[in-house]
DNA sequence: CTTTTTTAATTAGGCGCCTAATTGTCAGCC
DNA sequence: GGCTGACAATTAGGCGCCTAATTAAAAAAG
């Protein structure tokens, strides 16, 4: 999640003096908020760190998590352990999936397929599609991470107990909240809306 | 943030469920890392769609920010409100201080540069610097952002109470030093960074 | 049936981020 | 003095992400 934050935060006297310069300023909202980002930064570049390892990237990884997911229940009437439609999917379904833009999704593909972890193919009931499919060397791929990308994740988080783990559940999904309220493009200020 | 996290978090029954396949998988801490990247890139895609609309990005709002830390107590003895030195700042402190590399730095200081929201000066004691500094034009641009740039993180944060609040920053530091535990160039003993 | 609209996927062009290689400069050592 | 190593900044090339424009095909409207 490469963003650009401080590698070093802003000590909390620091904020408070601050804001006695911006009046908009509510330091202890600040002190969320660079925390969160930096900390998200960190634990991603943790993960890509493994995938980069594997010559995987976390949007190539998450692309083909996705199709493992879906490809995993093929055959099999239900998706319990994957809660995504089986069978392949177009990249339209991708990257709605992902949360980035379709074009951004082509050339994910694009390079998946390029290096065989992926195959495009042509769906004859409707000619626009090109449906994606793992390949058996893909599955490999990302049969051969998932382990050690899970002992990653559980060591990162092995500093907190279950019940500060809910917490954080809890707390990251009330920003989620409130921070999805504000994503559609510019409902910034705060519940005025002057669009023509 | 954009990197590539799933739209729709996985319930915890399905982590529950994939866990059984694979032995490694810790749901709950799978759950933290899920929510924690997801909140994390959806604030991040908050401000900087405001940032976008004064022609700016993460970085480059970074990058002014820094410059306007330091140079705002150009000429006063201390800098109690912004915990940076004073005076223009190289590439290489700008670098560091972000935590980008330096050929990063060059690009969004060209960019910066080009727009006219920053210059390029030369060190007469030292030839390969080309220390940094804020133009007016970049200087009014950070004071007129930062305003509604606090307003948004308020209202991001603004469902947490002040004891939440601790609670986020106190647990997000555990993660994060973890964390920063396991980034390869310190993670190796000895704490020697290769990098360069 | 023909025209228009919608939709899937892609292309074109830009920025931010990276690593590796290069250029220019300083500093130490013969 | 001249050589060598360290360091600042940049360049070159690649990937991931974006928006806007394009192409092709299906669906809807006349």
């Amino acid at each position: 999640m490469p963003f650009l934050m401080l590698k070093d935060l802003p000590r909390y006297e620091c904020l408070l003096e601050a804001a006695k310069k911006f009046p908009d300023l509510d330091p202890s909202a600040a002190e969320v908020f660079l925390n969160l980002l930096r900390t998200g930064d960190e634990v991603f570049r943790v993960v890509e760190n493994n995938f980069t390892k594997h010559g995987l990237s976390q949007g190539r990884f998450g692309v083909l998590m996705l199709l493992a997911r879906s490809s995993r229940t093929e055959g099999e009437g239900k998706s319990e352990a994957t809660c995504l439609p089986p069978g392949p999917l177009t990249p339209a379904e991708l990257a709605d999936a992902a949360g980035v833009t379709r074009a951004t999704m082509t050339g994910l593909i694009d390079t998946l397929e390029r290096d065989g972890f992926v195959k495009r193919e042509s769906d004859p009931a409707d000619r626009r599609m090109m449906p994606v499919k793992l390949t058996p060397k893909g599955r490999k791929l990302i049969e051969d991470i998932l382990p050690g990308h899970f002992r990653i994740i559980s060591a990162v988080m092995g500093s907190l107990n279950e019940t500060e783990r809910k917490t954080m559940v809890r707390l990251l999904n009330k920003i989620l909240q409130q921070a999805s309220g504000l994503t559609p493009s510019e409902a910034a200020h705060s519940g005025h809306d002057h669009r023509n």
